[in-house]
DNA sequence: GTGAAAGCGCTAACAC
DNA sequence: GTGTTAGCGCTTTCAC
C-alpha cells in the first residue's frame, strides 16, 4: 500500500506538503504542487480514509438507517441519500433497523462508532426522548419522515394530512359519494394522519364515512386484500376507496376484481406513496406522490450543513407536500 | 468522546487489557474483565472504528457496489449483503455505480480507500481485464451476477440459460405452440443467455421461433410495452410470450391488454427475476425466481472467507439456479 | 511556501 | 494475566 510518506519521499517534499496538495488548501508553490500531483498519479496513491478520519476526528462518511433496504420506499430513500453523499464526496454507510427498537439503536451506534459526519435516520420505533437525546449528541443527525417539535429543524417530513385531503377531495370532485378506507392496523403517525385528512375533508363536504366503511389491515398487499374482503363481506357499498398506501391499494384492487367488481368502473381506488409498483398494476394506480427521494437528498444536504461547527441553530422545520398523480384507477362520475 | 484510555484509567488497568475484554481474546482475569465491562457500560464507551481500522490495517466494513440502489433488484441484492454484514458484525458501505464504467471504478476506489475487508460488486460495464486485476489486488472481492473464468471462484452467478430453458419448457408443456420473445436491446451476457436458452429449448422440441417474433427494447416496463406493440404491428401471432425480465413482462401485459388481447386467455406471459412487482400486476406474473437476495448473502460470506489470509484458493465457482414461480399469467392449453 | 513534530485511538508484539 | 510500547497513515499547529 502506498502511503503519503511514499509520495513525500519520491517527491522530495514533506508529508505536510503532500497533504496540502491533496486537499487543495494551504500555500503550495505551483511547480511543487504539479510535481506532487504527478507523483500521486504515478504511484497510484489513495489516501487512507481511516487514518484521515482518525486524525481529523471526522470521517468522510454519512450514514443512513432505514428499516429495510429491500423495500421500494426505502430504496428510493437510500438512493436520495446516496446522491447527496456522492455530490459531497462522502461515503455512504448503511444499516437496516429491521423494524425493531433495539436493532435501530444498534444501527445508529454502529454508525456513530465510525464517526459518521452525518446520519439520516428513518426511525419508526424509537421514542421521542431517545431521539431528542441523540440529536443533542450528534450535530449531523436528521430525521426523515418524522416530526418532533423539540428538534423541528432536524426533521424532514411529509404533510400526510394535506396529502390525504387532496386525495379525498379529488374523489369528491370526480363525483364519488360512497367512500371506504383501508388503513394500517397500526394507527400511529402516518396512518392516523392520513385517515384524519380523509375524515375532515369528507366531513367538510358533508359526506358520511360510516365507521363500518373503515377497515384495517397490515400495510402491505395482503393487508389491503384482506381489508377489502372484510369490507365486502360486511356488505359495504362504495364507489371510492382510499388506501393507506400503494401496497394496500394494489391488494385492494386484487380483492375488488376477485369479487367481480371492476376498477375503476365500479370502484375508484387511490393509493399513497407513488411506488414504482403503481405503474405495474392494471389499472395503473392513481396515487399521491411521496417525494421520498428528493426528501432524502434534501435531508442529506441539511445533515451535512448541520454537522459543520458554523451551523446556526434554527427553528425552521422541513415539510414536504404530496402531489396527486392521476392515472387510471379513478373514474370521473360527475 | 470517551476513549480506551479513559476506560483504562478509571478501571485502573492498561489499555491492552481493555482492548482484550472488548474483543474477548487474550487472557483476562474474570474479576478484571467484569469490572472493565461495567466501566465501559457506565462511561458509554464506543470503540473508534477508524482508529482500529488504522491500527489493524483492516476495517470492519464491507462494501457493495450496484448500479442503482433504488431499483428493486439491487435493493434485494443490497439487503442480502446487509444481512451477511450484520451477522458478521460488519458495517455496510454502499456506492452506486450509475451504469457507467468510470463511476463504477470510482465507487470501487472509494471503498478501497476505506480498507473494506470485502467488496461485493455487481459490475456491468467494466471489462474482464480490469476485474481480474482488481480481484488480484483485493482478496475479499466477489462478483455477483457475472462469470469470468479466470476468477471463477470469485463469481456468484445465475444459470440464465437453464432458467430460460425451464421457462420455455413450461410453456411448451402447457400446450403453447406459437412463441414470441421480447428481449433487451443490449444483447450481452444475461439477455443473450436467456434468449439462447429459449432458442435451443424450442429447437429441441421442434418449435419454430421466427426471427420476426423476437423484438428488442430497453429492459424496463416501457421497453416491454413498445416491443409488444412492435410485434403486434408486424402482425405476429403468438400464444406464448417470453420476456427478458419482469419489467418487460409487465410492459408486455399492458400492451397486450391495450390491444384487446387477454392475458393469459389469449397470450401467456412469463417473466424473469421474480421482482415483487410481479404480484402487483393482474394477472399475477408467472416468472423465474432469481434468488438475488440469497446469492448476495452467500457472496458476502464468501467474500469474508476469502478476505482472510488463511483462505485457500479454489477453482470452484458459485452457480445458482432460477426456479419457476407459477402464478396467473400462463394458461394451460394442453 | 515548506517542514518538523505531536498526536488522533487503537492493535499487537513483546516483556514481565 | 497484565502492562509497555511502537507504530498504523494522516492532520494540523507552529516554526522557519
Amino acid at each position: 500500500m502506498v502511503t503519503i510518506n511514499d509520495v513525500a519521499k519520491v517527491a522530495g517534499v514533506s508529508i505536510a506538503t503532500v497533504s496540502r496538495v491533496i486537499h487543495n488548501k494551504g500555500k503550495v508553490g505551483d511547480v511543487c504542487r504539479a510535481r506532487v500531483k504527478k507523483i500521486i498519479e504515478e504511484l497510484g496513491y489513495r489516501p487512507n480514509n481511516n487514518a484521515s478520519a482518525l486524525a481529523s476526528k471526522t470521517s468522510n462518511t454519512i450514514g443512513v438507517v432505514t428499516p429495510s433496504i429491500s423495500m421500494s420506499f426505502f430504496g428510493s430513500l437510500a438512493s436520495g441519500v446516496e446522491k447527496g453523499a456522492r455530490e459531497n464526496n462522502l461515503k455512504l454507510l448503511m444499516a437496516n433497523s429491521l423494524y425493531e427498537t433495539e436493532s435501530e439503536l444498534n444501527a445508529i451506534e454502529s454508525l456513530r462508532a465510525n464517526n459518521c459526519k452525518a446520519i439520516i435516520l428513518h426511525s419508526e420505533y424509537s421514542d421521542e426522548k431517545t431521539l431528542i437525546k441523540l440529536a443533542s449528541e450528534i450535530p449531523g443527525l436528521v430525521l426523515i419522515n418524522r416530526y418532533i417539535p423539540e428538534i423541528a429543524n432536524r426533521c424532514v417530513w411529509l404533510d400526510n394530512i394535506s396529502g390525504s385531503q387532496v386525495a379525498a377531495k379529488y374523489l369528491i370532485d370526480t363525483g364519488h359519494t360512497n367512500f371506504a378506507v383501508v388503513t394500517s392496523i397500526y394507527q400511529n403517525r402516518d396512518p392516523s394522519s392520513r385517515v384524519e385528512g380523509i375524515k375532515n375533508t369528507l366531513a367538510k363536504n358533508h359526506i358520511k364515512l360510516p365507521k363500518i366503511n373503515i377497515e384495517e389491515g397490515s400495510s402491505n398487499i395482503e393487508g389491503g386484500e384482506q381489508a377489502v374482503k372484510a369490507l365486502l363481506a360486511k356488505g359495504c357499498k362504495f364507489d371510492a376507496l382510499l388506501a393507506y398506501n400503494d401496497l394496500m391499494a394494489i391488494g385492494a384492487i386484487h380483492a375488488l376484481f376477485d369479487a367481480g367488481l371492476r376498477v375503476p368502473e365500479d370502484v375508484s381506488v387511490v393509493g399513497f406513496d407513488d411506488l414504482s409498483i403503481g405503474i405495474a398494476c392494471r389499472p395503473r394506480l392513481t396515487t399521491m406522490h411521496y417525494p421520498v427521494n428528493e426528501m432524502a437528498f434534501y435531508a442529506t444536504n441539511l445533515a451535512i450543513k448541520l454537522s459543520k461547527p458554523t451551523a446556526t441553530p434554527s427553528k425552521q422545520t422541513h415539510l414536504f407536500i404530496a402531489e396527486l398523480v392521476k392515472r387510471d384507477s379513478v373514474m370521473d362520475r360527475s
